[in-house]
RNA sequence: GGCGCAUUGGUCUAGCGGUCCAGGACGCCGCCCUCUCACGGCGGAAAUCACGGGUUCAAAUCCCGUAUGCGCUACCA
């Protein structure tokens, strides 16, 4: 317990692109270990790979980041006490140690070009063996390297790794792991355009920058080993290490963008709230140890521990969280229909349903109306015909016959007729209205509003009744009828 | 192929040797509420706890195998 304790963690992602939604909870799994344990949470950017590098990302990983809560105590954009937290910045540090490396003996300079590594690889394929480097550089005389340095012969860094034995270390959640080194491989720590790779940059940086425990993907596992190697060369304490069973597709495969939305903008894009994103996905793998689901921020927080967290992937439901986001709509209706307001309010402008001068009060009765019935707020374009057309389209051979029917002509007349003595309705006359309605028509109860809906909305399902007659108001009501 | 990790209803999960012929939630079905759809409430179907062996008076829970899935196996992270 005391371990967690003033803990320093990251989140180290690489600017490719957008923010991951499985990155998104390993993020959030830090900051709540953070967050609950006063510790301090880091963002830091691993852009050592130029190749990948996506322009633009960092912003959107910090933007995806701040919607959903998530906020850093030391990053690129606020800086701290370790900085900087940018890896194409911190070059001169990679290399001072990595050299340091060389000198005690723990790494080699490698000079085999990559069609010797394929071709190399190929072989041990062909073999059966696994694939992993010959080692063919690390006895290399001073001689040779310095003949190969003076050549300008393209060279990497890579570390000594045994070869033989074993290396168990404790993961937090899957307690103790066990690897053959026989399975791990002279890793390249210095490319040949004097960028470092992750595992130096991440050791290096994590011992720097004072991290205390590494919460990462389980993609890592298998690299722990080197990454601890490291650490016993630069004679550095080890932090504890938490390795996150992955975010699956329905058919169990990784979480891919083909068959899911992956990128956390994608969620804001479709109207996902961020609450329950968050909520959702810290019970992707953890949970309280009780039944309660529904959780603020600040209690899972409070809840959250590491190792609770189980050890197996877990499938991302969809229809979960839709219905967790619709639970957080109808809270947010209940308590702060001007925070509901808003968010349609934005999404009917984006869409170009309205413009920015749009009555907010109206779009208060659009909450109101729709409140219920939507699991986001793209939800409410399914009402956006009924809501903003004049015209009613009806939507099927029932409701069509119905609106024509003799009791319906009815209504539609005495209807017009009520509206027509009223400058406008309001909820002081529209009980009265319809009361004349079904005193005068002779129809009533069931009957009467069923053939009311109809008329105006086309359809036999929607919202409340009152609320859409009111929203409509008698002009809209009067064009519908017409 | 090698190595590692995992395995409770379709899905997320509770469970840490007896209280479990397995609890909650999503989804699905039915009933109630209601002008309708939804919301909400109530109820139901759905798991031989991957399989096979042990250990134990007793195992979903501990151990060992097997199977399956996933991950890693790059000068990508």
């Amino acid at each position: 317990m005391d371990d967690l304790k003033k803990c320093r963690v990251r989140f180290a992602p690489s600017p490719t692109g957008y923010l991951h939604i499985g990155g998104a909870r390993t993020a959030l799994f830090n900051w709540l270990t953070a967050r609950n344990n006063c510790g301090t949470f880091i963002l830091r950017i691993e852009d050592t790979d130029k190749e990948r590098f996506v322009d633009g990302s960092i912003e959107q990983i910090m933007e995806s980041l701040k919607w959903l809560g998530i906020n850093w105590d030391e990053g690129p954009d606020c800086g701290g006490e370790y900085g900087p937290y940018i890896q194409s910045q911190r070059l001169e540090i990679y290399k001072k140690h990595v050299f340091q490396l060389v000198e005690q003996g723990d790494a080699y300079y490698c000079f085999c070009s990559a069609e010797r590594l394929d071709k190399m690889r190929e072989e041990q394929k062909s073999k059966g063996e696994s694939t992993q480097y010959d080692r063919h550089c690390r006895n290399l005389t001073q001689k040779q390297i310095d003949e190969n340095l003076k050549n300008n012969i393209p060279y990497v860094i890579r570390m000594k790794t045994p070869g033989t034995g074993n290396i168990s270390f404790n993961d937090i959640i899957r307690e103790e792991v066990t690897i053959p080194f026989e399975n791990v491989d002279d890793q390249v720590l210095l490319k040949s355009d004097g960028f470092p790779t992750y595992h130096l940059a991440n050791v290096v940086d994590d011992h720097l920058m004072k991290i205390t425990i590494v919460i990462r993907g389980e993609e890592w596992l298998m690299s722990a080993p080197k990454h601890l190697l490291l650490y016993k060369y630069f004679k550095w304490t080890p932090p504890l290490f938490a390795h996150l069973p992955l975010l699956l597709n329905a058919d169990r495969s990784k979480l891919s963008k083909r068959q899911n939305d992956v990128s956390v903008s994608d969620y804001k894009l479709k109207g996902f709230l961020p609450d329950a994103v968050v909520n959702f996905i810290a019970l992707l793998g953890w949970n309280p140890g009780n039944d309660k689901e529904i959780f603020k921020v600040e209690e899972i927080i409070k809840m959250f521990d590491l190792r609770k967290c189980g050890k197996s992937g877990s499938v991302f439901d969809i229809d979960k969280l839709k219905w967790m986001n619709g639970l957080y709509i109808r809270e947010l209706k209940k308590n702060n229909i001007d925070g509901l307001a808003n968010l349609i309010r934005n999404y009917l402008i984006d869409n170009k349903f309205i413009d920015k001068d749009y009555d907010f009060g109206k779009i208060k009765q659009i909450a109101e109306l729709t409140g219920n019935g939507i699991d986001s707020i793209n939800d409410v374009s399914s009402f956006t015909k009924l809501l903003f057309d004049d015209a009613v389209n009806f939507s099927g051979e029932d409701a069509k016959t119905i609106s024509v029917s003799e009791n319906a002509l009815k209504i539609k007349k005495v209807l017009i007729d009520e509206l027509d003595k009223i400058s406008e309705l309001d909820k002081s006359n529209v009980n009265a209205v319809f009361k004349n309605v079904q005193n005068i028509s002779g129809i009533k109860g069931k009957e009467l509003y069923h053939i009311i809906r109809i008329l105006i909305s086309g359809s036999a399902e929607g919202p409340d009744l009152a609320g859409l007659i009111l929203f409509l108001g008698k002009k809209g009501i009067l064009k519908r009828l017409a």
